[in-house]
DNA sequence: CAGCATCCGTCGCGATACTG
DNA sequence: CAGTATCGCGACGGATGCTG
């Protein structure tokens, strides 16, 4: 669903609130058909969806659906990856909590027993053919 | 790094044990020269390590990098995004925790506060221009 | 502001054949 | 077992122009 140059960035800016067609082609500066595309895209895959905000004149917006909300810590979690293994020391973007103002670090664990999936010997079991 | 087709599945693959190119190619039905570039690509990205086992005849494995072993449970998040939301329904693979049994859920937290991202409010800062 | 239509270049995948 | 060489195809991104 993310594998392309773009959808991965338009989720992000989504997160954080945009919805408009020309707010992601300025931010992303992305060729217009190409949003498109990607918009139509993410919106079939079920993580955006197209809500119409003013009739006349007709006016579209892109909000994220809960599906697509529930993707954003991949996201982040796949930025924490990045800054750690590929950041080379320079500065890069990163996300802090909007009320405290500290440093987020996301980290992936198994829900119920809490622990860190990174330390956790598992086994992948495929569904009976 | 995992925009394509296959890399995304070679680690999971690489997960499990898998080392050798023979094993890819049949575990995933994958086309031999698209292995070879794949291969060499994540060997590149740093999650692969190209190891000689064997001088004569000449034999190499790939073996994950720590910088690999940590993108595994991001491969897991997605996992559990997938069944949750693209299911359907279907029996999928999931993964079960290879002492107890029981099946993981993965679930993406703030590190020092615990709390799952899902529920934070956060702001994305962006480095100084 | 919010797109769609068209054309075009590039890159990744797939199939097949071949090598040490 | 572990690749390389070659070819064809389709998907994606980019540029440009047009519409309501």
């Amino acid at each position: 669903m993310v594998g392309d140059a773009w959808s991965a960035l338009i989720l992000r800016d989504a997160s954080r609130g945009m919805t408009q067609f020309d707010q992601f082609r300025t931010s992303l500066g992305i060729a217009p058909n190409i949003l498109s595309r990607r918009l139509k895209s993410l919106t079939e895959a079920g993580v955006l969806e197209k809500r119409r905000y003013s009739e006349r004149p007709p006016r579209d917006e892109y909000v994220l659906t809960e599906a697509g909300r529930e993707f954003i810590p991949i996201l982040a979690a796949m930025g924490e990856w990045g800054r750690r293994y590929n950041g080379g020391g320079q500065p890069m973007s990163h996300l802090v909590d909007d009320t405290t103002g500290e440093t987020i670090h996301a980290l992936v664990i198994d829900e119920s027993t809490g622990r860190p999936l990174r330390e956790m010997p598992m086994r992948l079991v495929m569904p009976a053919a």
